[in-house]
DNA sequence: AGCACGCCGACT
DNA sequence: GTCGGCGTGCTC
């Protein structure tokens, strides 16, 4: 009887062999018995038999055929992640399927319903010229038809045109299989001429054939969307599909509008985790067809089915977010890199300041390095950055004088300002000025957070949470002092010192709710804002018309941490925040509270300098031995028994370094948070100079690690970490 | 991860 | 006597 290898939602290494008697291929999902209960797997080969004693093999209780299978293209490239992050097959799996298709629930292809023009309607100019929404409506149709999603993109109140434009006849719904949607044609609006250097990198990566990897490397408001936007008709006018990957979802809604906007009767679907089971699905099916042209989502998005791939775009390919912290630690960019070689197509990774593992790789030839050196919109100029050296100026809570002027000057100008502070709530400690205590959380090793709204002191780590003491805890004294600020401080500051301007804070406790964000966003578009204060959260891809000052409060912290990246990430998110400034016909300027304003790092920003930061810190990353010179793994362990945790670490150790392989391996020391929600948490760092070698020491080492750890631990291994 | 099997303490 | 604690081991 033939034998099908199956990959199972259970922390093991292997598949799982069971018998058929029926016609199975590979990527289809199976229902299985494990143990005494019964499993939702993956077909991951079909074998003619098994190394397995015959008694042991049992059969595949039912086989899912609600779905077409998966193509051996993805499970390729999920073998590819097991391996490579080391993670059970199945896990890996099972993890990058849509959860309704991890249950065993039948699933229905949605029909989707399109809209065309019957021979009865009457031509566009036979439509009274008020009614434009209709006029729009029937000119489109004209050309092409459509799902309703795409006609709300020409005007919103598309579901009562189509309504009454039925009613009258003129229009009517007819249900597609998906299955049989050929690659459909689209429209480009191709609304700006690109400039030479634009044209240049449309060029170049339009000349690829097969795969290659760009690192397109613009500045701020230089025009990369618009580049992705030329190269996406590239590729769909030669009948291919693109995936489009960004790193947050609050960009996705905006972004996903922005690209219906110039690809009006495209097919474009969003994958990230904001949707809701039905409507992920739903997506996912759509890419699984071919039916969607653009797959626009987070690094989940990756591991969306693609028939017909045909070109990859990495949007902010440093940022931190294509990372997965949990789980299948994979890293979005570098799947996609993987699977743009797979698939024999270019991927572009876009970045106004790439990471510097991209940014060696381009200047080594690995990839092939484009540039963006000229604002696309030529009378927008670099906002001024500017230092305010904060030991040797009059500081009003923590606020220089100077940046208050500013702002001061922005409100009489009837122009926006923005304060960035990294750090939420009131206060990050309270202190008692007596005899010292700190708000320490009782689960963690870090401090509770003051919040003054609720007036409760919160842990940011573990979320425990009590309300403000009146007295000191430890000694009695009634004074309690907060040190330091966070964005509701800010807030409360420039309240009382602009009590009649308006405003703004946003950060994860303002925008807590779904749409709270996006009515911020419009307010402050409308300019009905003066002030913003925010975290990284206002840093990201927004474009504020009116904002034409920045101030940084207190980002000095970052150059001297122990994660030898927070330097590059601090850079990065300055440019960012930077670029926020003066992106019209204003200019714009910076103002950075700093105690070292002499610091190369800020003397590069200034400059806009991304290449010379970069060579500065990959000479340092070099003689330091660092990535990406060098290859990491890091082990990491946590459990509620310090000595146990210790013990483990300490014996996985000692276990590699018998391999006798050449690799370094540092610790064992406890995790940036040495305590979280009770857990001690301790690492051990794996350090290697190739892939190939730290991948040879892992493929040996990796194995009997489960077997040193008590079942108490809770441990995974990081493969190429961010975090450290 | 689950879930059974198994071997020792305090309860109707 | 047995209900239930969680240590150990297996899952095709």
């Amino acid at each position: 009887m033939p034998i099908v290898r199956v990959a199972l939602d259970v922390p093991l290494p292997t598949l799982f062999d069971y018998t058929v008697d029926d016609v199975v291929v590979a990527g289809q999902r199976v229902i299985v018995p494990f143990r005494n209960r019964q499993l939702l797997g993956v077909v991951m080969e079909c074998a003619a038999g098994s190394e397995l004693a015959s008694v042991k093999i049992k059969p595949v209780l039912r086989i899912l055929r609600d779905c077409e299978p998966i193509s051996s293209k993805l499970l390729i490239l999920l073998q590819f992640c097991s391996d490579y992050y080391h993670y059970p097959i199945g896990q890996t799996v099972m993890s990058s399927l849509p959860a309704r298709m991890r249950a065993d629930k039948p699933i229905s292809v949605k029909h989707e319903f399109h809209y065309r023009l019957l021979n009865s309607a009457p031509h566009v100019d036979h439509i009274p010229k008020r009614k434009t929404a209709a006029r729009n409506i029937v000119a489109t149709l004209a050309l092409h038809s459509c799902t309703l999603q795409q006609l709300k993109t020409l005007t919103a109140s598309a579901a009562t045109q189509l309504k009454w434009l039925s009613e009258a006849g003129w229009v009517e719904s007819f249900e597609v299989n998906p299955h049989e949607v050929e690659p459909c044609s689209h429209r480009f609006a191709n609304a700006h001429k690109l400039t030479n250097e634009q044209q240049q990198v449309v060029d170049a990566v339009t000349r690829a054939s097969g795969y290659c990897c760009f690192l397109l490397h613009g500045i701020t408001g230089s025009g990369k969307t618009e580049v992705y936007v030329h190269l996406i008709d590239r590729a769909l006018r030669a009948g291919g599909q693109v995936l489009l990957l960004v790193p947050e979802i609050n960009l996705t809604p905006q972004l996903e509008h922005y690209f219906l906007s110039r690809f009006p009767v495209a097919t474009l679907v969003s994958l990230h985790s904001g949707l809701s089971e039905n409507e992920r699905l739903h997506h996912w099916q759509q890419a699984q067809t071919g039916m969607a042209q653009i797959v626009l989502g987070t690094r989940l998005s990756v591991f969306a089915e693609l028939p017909r791939l045909s070109l990859i775009i990495v949007d902010e390919e440093h940022d931190s977010s294509f990372k997965q912290q949990d789980g299948l630690r994979y890293s979005a960019r570098d799947v996609a890199i993987f699977r743009a070689n797979q698939c024999g197509v270019p991927i572009v990774l876009g970045s106004a300041t790439p990471s510097l593992e991209s940014y060696h790789n381009a200047l080594t030839g690995r990839y092939a390095m484009l540039k963006l050196t000229g604002r696309a919109l030529a009378d927008a100029n670099l906002p001024e950055i500017k230092f305010v050296y904060t030991k040797q100026t009059v500081m009003v809570d923590g606020i220089s004088e100077v940046l208050l002027r500013e702002i001061a000057n922005r409100i009489a100008k009837g122009e926006q300002s923005l304060l960035f502070i990294n750090r939420r709530g009131y206060a990050p400690v309270l202190m008692c000025t007596e005899c010292g205590w700190l708000s320490d959380c009782k689960n963690c090793a870090g401090k509770m957070v003051l919040h003054t709204k609720d007036q409760r002191l919160r842990c940011h780590h573990c979320g425990w949470q009590i309300r403000v003491p009146t007295l000191c805890p430890e000694c009695g004294h009634p004074e309690l002092l907060p040190v330091g600020s966070g964005t509701q401080r800010v807030e409360s500051i420039l309240t009382d010192r602009f009590p009649d301007a308006r405003i703004l804070r946003v950060d994860r406790d303002s925008t807590r709710n779904k749409r709270a964000w996006e009515v911020m966003r419009s307010k402050i578009t409308a300019n009905e804002v003066d002030i913003m204060v925010g975290t990284q959260m206002l840093a990201k891809g927004h474009d504020f018309p009116a904002l034409t000052l920045v101030g940084v409060l207190n980002p000095d912290s970052a150059l001297y941490s122990s994660d030898f990246r927070a330097a590059e990430k601090l850079f990065a998110q300055l440019m960012q925040v930077s670029g926020r400034a003066g992106r019209a016909d204003k200019p714009g300027q910076v103002l950075i509270q700093t105690e070292f304003p002499d610091h190369p790092m800020y003397l590069c920003l200034q400059q806009h300098d991304f290449e010379g930061w970069a060579a500065s810190q990959l000479a340092e990353r070099e003689m330091a031995d660092f990535p990406p010179f060098a290859f990491q793994a890091m082990l990491r362990a946590e459990g509620l028994v310090e000595a146990d945790v210790y013990a483990y670490l300490n014996r996985a150790k000692l276990a590699g370094a018998k391999l006798n392989h050449p690799v370094e391996i540092f610790g064992v020391v406890p995790a940036s948070l040495a305590r979280r929600a009770n857990y001690v948490r301790a690492q051990l760092l794996i350090q290697a100079n190739s892939r190939r070698v730290l991948q040879q020491f892992l493929r040996v080492w990796q194995p009997g690690l489960a077997d040193l750890a008590s079942n108490k631990l809770r441990c995974s291994l990081d493969i190429d970490p961010l975090e450290f």
